[in-house]
RNA sequence: GCCGACCUGGCGCAAUUGGUAGCGCACCACUCUUGUAAAGUGGGGGUUACGGGUUCGAGUCCCGUGGUCGGCUCCA
C-alpha cells in the first residue's frame, strides 16, 4: 500500500508501523494526518505521515510527558499510597499531582530524581492499550481521581487535557524488558517508545500544592515541577535563562539599587520609593503629563476615599466588595433620647477612579461640542488583593494608575479608539519596548452576565476589531474574556528577554454610563448617552517601574537612570576640570556628578558600573592639557579623547532622544 | 485565601546533637593619591521579625502574630 511519507509517496507494507518508516534514532513519534502518534501506531493507506524530532516543540511535548509518567511511576514506588492526578507537560517542562498525606520536601524529590534515572536506565517500553470505560475503570481501579476523569470524559474535556480526549479511552502500561508490567496510567498520549530515550536531561524543581481540577473548592492536591530536554545543552541552557531572569529580578534590583522597598511596618503590598526610584518615577510621570497634554487630555485630581454610596451607585461593592479594603465606619450619634443625630457613614478607599471623573463629567450638563472630553488622573488606588498573591512591584494592595476616562460620541468612536492605540504604542516605545501584540477581549455569546445591549456589543466589539486590524499588529482573540460592561484591547509587550507583559488596557463601558445616567446634548437638542473608555497606559505606574526594571536589567537609559554621569578624575587634582565640566551640565538640568571619595579610581569605576550609570567620565593629565575627557560606558567600552564640547552633545543626545547606551 | 518553605547587623551569608552570635560587602576614621571593575590598617553596628512557652540554658525546640518566597485560586 502507498503512504505519504514527509510529502513524498513511499510504498509499505499492510501493517507497518512507525518503526518500519524511520531510521533515525531522534525520531520518537509521528504525526499520522495531522494527529500525534505513538510510533507504534499502525498506518493504513494514504495516511499522510511525518516524523517527530525528539527536539522539535512537538516531540519536547512528548518528551515532557514521557517524563511525566516517570516521575509518577517513581513516586508511586517510592510512596505507594500517592495517588494520581493529572500530570501534562507545561512550557519547558511537565508537573505531576498526587494525593499524599504528606507534602514532599526537597529530600523526596532527590529521591524520586534518582529512581526516575534508575527507571529511564532501565529501558522500560510505553505501550498503548484501547480501553472501553469499563476496561478503564477496572484496570484504574485504586486511582480515584482517574475514576473521576473516566466519568468526566464525554462532557467537560479541559482542552488540551493529557489524560482523556472526547474519543476512546487509553491507558498507557510501562513494561520492562523481560515483559513484566512496571506501571500504569490512564493517557491519551502519545509517548516516546522507551523510557531510555528520556535521557539524563531532565530534573524535578520544586513542589507546591495545587487544587484537584484547579477549583479552590476542591482537595489540594501535592503537584512536583519539573523540566526536561533533548539535550544536556538544553538543559543548561534551559537552567542559565532562570538564572538571567533571576538577576534581572526587580525585587532584587530594588534593593540592590536602592530604589524602593517594602517596609514591613507599612503592611504588604505597598511600596516605598526611595530618591532613586524616585526619580525615575517621577521622569515617568513628567514624561507621561507631557504627553498626556499634547494630546488633548485635561488633567483632574479626585481624594482617595469616598462614601460607600459612590460605589454602590457604580456597583463596584456589589460585585467587588472582597477585593476591596473594608470600610472605615464612621459611627451615628445618638442623643440621650434615642434620637438619631447623625448618621453613621462608612467610608471606602477608592479600587478605581472612574466613578469620580463620572462625578465630574456630571457636574454640570454637556454639550456634544466638549466630547471627546478626556480626562486623565494619577490616580492612587488601593486593593485588597489576597496575600498569597502579592508581587513586588507587579501585583500590590495601593498603586496609583495613569488613568483616563473618554467621553466620546458613538461617532467619534472608532477616531478616538484609533489615536488611543497608537498613542499608547508611541509611548511604550519611548520605553523601549517595541515587540507587541494585540488582545481582543470579547463577550462570551448567551452569558447573562454581560451588561449592554446586543446591538452596542456588536458594533462596538466590530470597531475594537478593526482598529487593531489597522494597527498592522499580532491580534489574538480572547473570546469571553472582556469584562461583564464592555470589550477591551489590551496590548502586550515582549521585553528584552521575551517573555510577555500585559501593558495597557482600552476598555469600553456600557455599563457605568447607564447607572449613572451620563448624558449629553446633541446638535439635535436631544440627550443622548456618551460611550466610556478605561484607558491606563503603564496599567500601574509600580507594575511598569517593575517591568522596566527587568526589561532594562537595571540598565535604565539615561533619560531615565537616576544618576546620569558620574565624572571620576584620574587623580585629585584633576577633580576641578571635572567639577567645572559636571557643573555645566547640571544647569542644564543633568543628573552628573564627580565622585570625590577617597577611593581609587578603579574602585570608583567599579561602584558606579555594579551601579549601573550610564555614563562614567574620566579625565586625567592627559585630558586636561588636551581639553578631553575619556567614556567609560556599563559593557566595559571606552571612548577616549572626546572634547569637552563633543561630550556634552554627547550625552544631551542619549537624554533628549531617550537612547541606550 | 489555601499548601509548603523561610525570616540572624543596611545587603549577602556562617553558627557541630539547644551551651550564650561570626564573616564578606557597605558604613566611619586614619594612611596611600592612583589612566579604565575591589589599596591597607583600625573602628562602630545585631535584645537573631514580633509575642508567648519548654529548658539550668533557645538563633537553634513548641505555639501564635507579622512579613517574605514558590505554587494553586484570583486580578474590576
Amino acid at each position: 500500500m502507498n503512504i505519504l511519507l514527509a510529502g513524498k509517496t513511499h510504498q509499505v507494507s499492510e501493517g507497518a508501523t512507525g518503526f518500519d518508516l524511520f531510521e533515525l534514532r531522534e525520531v520518537i513519534a509521528m504525526h499520522v494526518n495531522g494527529e500525534a502518534r505513538d510510533l507504534s501506531h499502525v498506518v493504513v493507506a494514504e495516511d499522510k505521515v511525518e516524523g517527530i524530532l525528539i527536539d522539535s516543540p512537538a516531540g519536547l511535548e512528548i518528551l515532557r510527558h514521557s517524563t511525566a509518567h516517570v516521575m509518577a511511576q517513581a513516586v508511586q514506588e517510592l510512596f505507594p499510597n500517592a495517588k494520581l492526578g493529572i500530570g501534562p507537560y507545561i512550557t519547558d517542562g511537565f508537573y505531576f499531582d498526587f494525593d499524599v498525606a504528606e507534602p514532599f520536601v526537597p529530600d523526596d524529590l532527590k529521591r524520586v530524581e534518582k529512581r526516575m534515572k534508575e527507571l529511564v536506565g532501565k529501558s522500560q517500553r510505553f505501550t498503548r492499550i484501547e480501553v472501553s470505560d469499563e476496561e478503564a475503570k477496572r484496570l484504574m481501579a485504586d486511582e480515584p481521581y482517574k475514576l473521576e476523569l473516566i466519568g468526566l470524559k464525554s462532557e467537560d474535556v479541559q482542552e488540551g487535557s493529557v489524560e482523556v480526549s472526547a474519543g476512546g479511552l487509553s491507558v498507557y502500561e510501562n513494561t520492562n524488558p523481560d515483559g513484566s508490567l512496571a506501571w500504569r496510567d490512564l493517557c491519551r498520549g502519545p509517548h516516546l517508545p522507551n523510557t531510555r530515550q528520556i535521557g539524563k536531561s531532565f530534573s524535578l524543581s520544586r513542589s507546591a500544592a495545587a487544587y484537584w481540577r484547579g477549583n479552590e473548592n476542591n482537595k489540594q492536591l501535592q503537584r512536583i515541577y519539573g523540566t526536561a530536554w533533548a539535550t544536556k545543552e538544553a538543559l543548561a541552557e534551559h537552567l542559565d535563562r532562570i538564572e538571567q531572569a533571576a538577576k534581572r529580578d526587580h525585587r532584587k534590583l530594588g534593593v540592590e539599587l536602592d530604589l524602593f522597598s517594602f517596609p514591613e511596618e507599612v503592611g504588604s503590598g505597598l511600596a516605598v520609593f526611595h530618591p532613586k526610584g524616585g526619580i525615575i518615577r517621577k521622569v515617568m510621570e513628567d514624561y507621561s503629563r507631557a504627553k498626556h497634554e499634547e494630546a488633548g487630555y485635561e488633567f483632574v485630581y479626585t481624594p482617595h476615599i469616598t462614601k460607600s454610596n459612590l460605589f454602590e451607585q457604580s456597583g463596584h461593592l456589589n460585585w467587588y466588595s472582597d477585593g476591596m479594603f473594608p470600610p472605615m465606619k464612621l459611627d451615628s450619634e445618638v442623643g440621650e433620647d434615642g434620637e438619631v443625630r447623625k448618621q453613621g457613614v462608612d467610608y471606602y478607599l477608592k479600587p478605581m477612579n472612574c466613578p469620580f471623573h463620572i462625578l465630574i463629567f456630571k457636574s454640570r450638563s454637556r454639550s456634544y461640542r466638549e466630547l471627546p472630553l478626556r480626562m486623565f488622573e494619577f490616580g492612587s488606588v488601593y486593593r485588597y488583593e489576597k496575600s498569597g498573591v502579592l508581587h513586588g512591584l507587579t501585583r500590590v494592595r495601593g498603586m496609583t494608575q495613569d488613568d483616563a476616562h473618554l467621553f466620546v460620541t458613538q461617532d467619534q468612536l472608532q477616531q478616538e479608539l484609533t489615536s488611543v492605540l497608537k498613542f499608547v504604542l508611541d509611548l511604550l516605545r519611548d520605553y523601549g519596548l517595541n515587540d507587541f501584540y494585540l488582545e481582543l477581549s470579547t463577550r462570551e455569546e448567551g452569558n447573562p452576565k454581560f451588561v449592554g445591549e446586543d446591538a452596542i456589543w456588536e458594533s462596538a466589539t466590530k470597531t475594537l476589531e478593526q482598529v487593531a486590524n489597522d494597527s498592522g499588529l499580532e491580534l489574538v482573540a480572547d473570546p469571553g474574556g472582556a469584562a461583564f460592561y464592555g470589550p477591551k484591547i489590551s496590548v502586550q509587550a515582549r521585553d528584552a528577554i521575551g517573555r510577555t507583559w500585559q501593558m495597557s488596557t482600552i476598555q469600553l463601558d456600557f455599563n457605568l454610563p447607564d447607572r449613572f445616567n451620563l448624558e449629553y446634548v446633541g446638535s439635535d437638542g436631544a440627550r443622548h448617552q456618551p460611550i466610556m473608555i478605561h484607558r491606563a497606559l503603564f496599567g500601574s505606574i509600580e507594575r511598569f517601574f517593575g517591568v522596566l526594571t527587568e526589561h532594562y536589567a537595571g540598565h535604565f537609559p539615561p533619560w531615565l537612570a537616576p544618576v546620569q554621569a558620574v565624572c571620576i578624575p584620574v587623580a585629585d587634582e584633576f577633580a576641578d576640570y571635572l567639577d567645572i565640566f559636571a557643573s555645566s551640565l547640571k544647569k542644564e538640568g543633568m543628573r552628573i556628578n564627580v565622585d570625590h571619595s577617597d577611593s581609587r579610581m578603579q574602585k570608583k569605576i567599579r561602584d558606579h558600573t555594579l551601579d549601573r550609570v550610564p555614563f562614567i567620565i574620566l579625565a586625567g593629565a592627559r585630558d586636561v592639557e588636551a581639553g578631553t575627557l575619556a567614556f567609560r560606558f556599563r559593557d566595559g567600552n571606552q571612548r577616549n579623547d572626546i572634547p569637552l564640547e563633543e561630550a556634552r552633545q554627547l550625552i544631551r543626545d542619549a537624554i533628549g532622544n531617550k537612547e541606550q547606551v
